[in-house]
DNA sequence: GCATTAACAGCCG
DNA sequence: CGGCTGTTAATGC
């Protein structure tokens, strides 16, 4: 159980809930860590909670029949994800593994049912995220044919920063070049190469741990 | 060949 | 010091 000022301060869509629906959904989330390193869930496993990330870095990824992992999705804190497994009550398509130590929210199952059959403002926060993500979907298919690694790197960061997803976030992001790696499937010799090329190009700025957007439409597009 | 892994020195917190 | 970065050398597909 959480504070209701803990929730408003770890979820951004909490800010459209009523305080009836607030009082209801603090009881139903705990807090948790996940260490670098770790997987908060396997592709297959049930996990029956729908989820929040409060800091840190993870990746969701599967596994191709060839035995190559492929990043579905970056997750920064202020990212909620799992809704889909939840609502179907299927076991998890993907695997979510912690790139630096981090910290989520679990929410019971029946707490997300609960918003999902009482409020209006959580339903309309799914359908925005539903729909962007089906977006993103849609650019990594593409993605996957521009080899081309500053464009990987540079839809990478684009993720961490889409605008529905984290309306809170600002432009800057700690994250090592190493994690942003792992994400766009690249070696960090790669990596730090196509982050220079992208600096050099004022899309964003490089610093030690960290990087800075300047421009998120230019990296969105880059490559295209 | 190309890309990834390994290795290492510099550097910054 | 420890972790991150930038570079070079070795290794693997």
């Amino acid at each position: 159980m959480i504070s209701a000022e803990r929730l408003r301060q770890i979820a951004f869509w909490a800010h459209g809930l009523n305080e009836t629906e607030i009082e209801q959904t603090r009881r139903g989330i705990v807090e948790k860590d996940v260490a670098k390193g770790a997987y908060l869930c396997h592709r297959g496993d049930r996990l029956d909670f729908w989820t929040g990330m409060i800091g840190g870095v993870m990746k969701m990824a599967t596994v191709s029949k060839s035995g190559k992992s492929a990043t579905l999705a970056g997750l920064r804190a202020g990212s909620w994800f799992g809704e889909g497994s939840v609502l179907k009550s299927e076991p998890r398509r993907y695997d979510l593994i912690a790139l630096r130590d981090s910290r989520v929210a679990l929410m019971e199952r029946a707490t997300f049912f609960w918003l999902y059959d009482n409020s209006v403002a959580f339903n309309r926060f799914l359908i925005r995220q539903f729909n962007e993500r089906i977006s993103q979907f849609i650019g990594l298919v593409e993605y996957d044919r521009t080899l081309d690694a500053p464009s990987r790197v540079a839809r990478s960061i684009a993720w961490l920063f889409n605008p529905v997803l984290y309306p809170t976030a600002d432009t800057h992001l700690e994250i090592t070049q190493e994690e942003l790696g792992q994400l766009a499937g690249l070696s960090r010799q790669h990596t730090n190469e196509a982050l220079k090329l992208l600096e050099t190009r004022g899309l964003l700025g490089v610093e030690r741990g960290g990087i800075t957007v300047r421009s998120l439409a230019g990296l969105a597009n880059y490559g295209e």
